[in-house]
DNA sequence: ATGAAAGCGCTAACAG
DNA sequence: CTGTTAGCGCTTTCAT
């Protein structure tokens, strides 16, 4: 073992409390001599607190847990970039941190599922970082056990943080309109992307942000009176070469003056696509993406609608510190905003 | 607070050792009866076992502590796919967990610096993910203190675990000319490529993938009578597009007939180069990307040099254990092998 | 097979 | 200002 305040107390010939004391940080009320004699001693032997025993004293842990999927399908729970930096930094403030814990598939199917953290009591609460296809027995145990949680980048009935997708593609699309885009289309490759209720029957599994880009793009661009344009699984289907398929999409005379990408795999497709078809950025062809910052893409600084990763970390733990006051009581759902899209490949239309 | 022993010890009427022992997994010497109301009450209860206050007994944490660098600079510490998975389950074999934490830049240069998990004396040793620019504080500290910490994904003198990435290279390089290609490049946009000998003298500043990948990749040529071939840095500052930079690489009588991109930013301005030039994979190129697993670009599957990633994870985990029994003894780095590059996108060269 | 006692490292309540 | 006493939840002797 290493080095405790008892032997301090012994090298220094003070008692256990008064050392703990001084070096316990509220230790104001003593003799500047013998603070100084406790530090010193502290620092000579290397002195660490032990945070276990604390916590066995105070009752807390000091620690959230990130529960991910343990599943290697890695669109589960996958982590965003800016995440982990911004659940750390928040942490960090209230003197706590962060671990993980992930979940096999029997755990979470089986009926008195409690992550190990919590079922061994190690961590004061968790952060769930199940984004789709979220398992309806881990929301019935956390429920039942008021299990202090907060879901990230997920849109449920309380107790969640979550980018506001629905206010990114707006503003995603106003930007554009305004600019005089009028033939605008929304680039998915994986989900088949329709009318709002027809994705919306699909919705168990599909995450809520394909949804809500598709509604706040589509309100935006009807309101405008324009025909919302989707660009979607099916055509990728039809023709898996992506370069191919986004090809044929910038070309012909009615083709979009602007594109709005789901995430870096479509931005990748386009702007190879309007490459081959020597279209140049952003002259003729406005291109946001959805991502956590501007992305570099083959050379290129594609102009981002910046999901709000780092700041639904932060959130996420402010709101899990107010549901470990009052576990009981649930938060409303705290969706995010986007920052303002940067100017990067977004211009006029030139035809 | 929540359901403890001594709960459950008054609700059964029996002795708190009884119950602890029963509880404790090491209760073999009980009667089945006892056994029984124990863990009846226990489950009726909700009784959760309070991690601290074990550790505080038996003096370890069941822990290990992730560092990471807290700099927004995504490359310093990047956590590579399948790494956090290659540790959570190692970690879990042993009954241990992982807990992140990331140092300020002031935490790296103070000179008694000491992450603050092993600080406070939270985690049992520490997995360092600081894959390149490795402060020189560390290094000393954690040799000073005797720290039980592994390097991954970073060569050291000693107690580290990385990919082998001069076999990785070699065995790319091998796979090619074993098919008859003699024009094969390496391909890496941010490094200024060349002989080793220059690029060993920028060491300090790169990861050392970069070297022995150059390295592996040289010799094998070499050793065939081929002229290995670079296409790095100052061809991608010279024409900023990466698209037109590749295609220009692609283009001509004496163009590679395959290539090894460094990752998948080269992949992407390869693959839509060749695209560009009409140009089909792996008919007309044959393409090995450095990646965790196959990679999905634009719509192909390319043959990856598959870092060993989780791998790395796993092994880094028997390291530390190893070191927390032994902290003083140094133990020789440890290179992973590559696993077989698949077929997806390597043929014989058409010219 | 079970219980009594003691202690892990730290902190909180009180005395002096 | 400093020390005494007590206890957090759990485990490890050692009796019985």
């Amino acid at each position: 073992m290493s080095v405790t305040i008892k032997e301090i107390a012994h090298h220094t010939g003070l008692s256990i409390p008064t050392v703990g004391n001084i070096l316990g940080r509220s230790g104001h009320r003593y003799n500047a001599q013998t603070r100084a004699r406790v530090l010193e001693a502290a620092k000579e032997l290397g002195y660490r607190p032990n945070a276990s025993a604390r916590s066995v004293r105070n009752g807390r842990f000091g620690c959230a847990a990130l529960i991910l999927s343990r599943s290697r399908q890695q669109t589960l729970s996958h982590i965003p970039v800016g995440l982990l930096d911004g659940l750390d930094d928040e942490l960090a403030q209230h003197n706590m941190h962060l671990t993980v814990s992930r979940l096999t598939d029997e755990e979470l199917s089986s009926q008195n599922f409690l992550p190990k953290v919590l079922r061994e009591h190690t961590a004061d609460g968790m952060i769930v970082n199940y984004t789709h296809q979220i398992p309806q027995p881990m929301l019935d145990v956390i429920h039942a056990h008021h299990a202090p949680a907060v879901w990230v980048n997920a849109k449920l009935a309380e107790d969640c943080v979550y980018p506001d997708d629905l206010a990114g593609a707006r503003a995603a699309t106003e930007m554009l309109l305004r600019l005089g885009h009028k033939r605008i289309a929304l680039v998915h490759m994986v989900a088949r992307l329709g009318w709002e209720g027809e994705i919306q029957s699909m919705r168990p599994h599909m995450h809520y942000s394909v949804i809500d880009r598709v509604a706040g793009f589509s309100e935006v661009m009807r309101e405008a009176g324009h025909e919302p344009a989707f660009f979607s699984h099916d055509r990728f289907i039809e023709t898996p070469d992506q370069i191919e398929a986004a090809t044929a999409l910038l070309s012909g005379t009615g083709r979009p003056t602007a594109i709005i990408a789901y995430s870096e795999i479509e931005a990748h497709a386009i702007v190879c696509a309007a490459r081959v078809l020597g279209l140049s950025l952003p002259r003729d062809l406005s291109l946001i993406v959805f991502a956590p910052r501007d992305l570099p893409v083959l050379g290129y600084e594609l102009s981002a609608a910046a999901v709000p990763t780092f700041e639904m970390g932060r959130r996420a733990v402010l709101m899990l510190l107010e549901k470990l006051k009052a576990p009981e009581v649930p938060r409303p759902p705290e969706p995010l905003a986007y920052s303002t899209i940067s100017p990067a490949t977004v211009g006029p239309p030139s035809i």
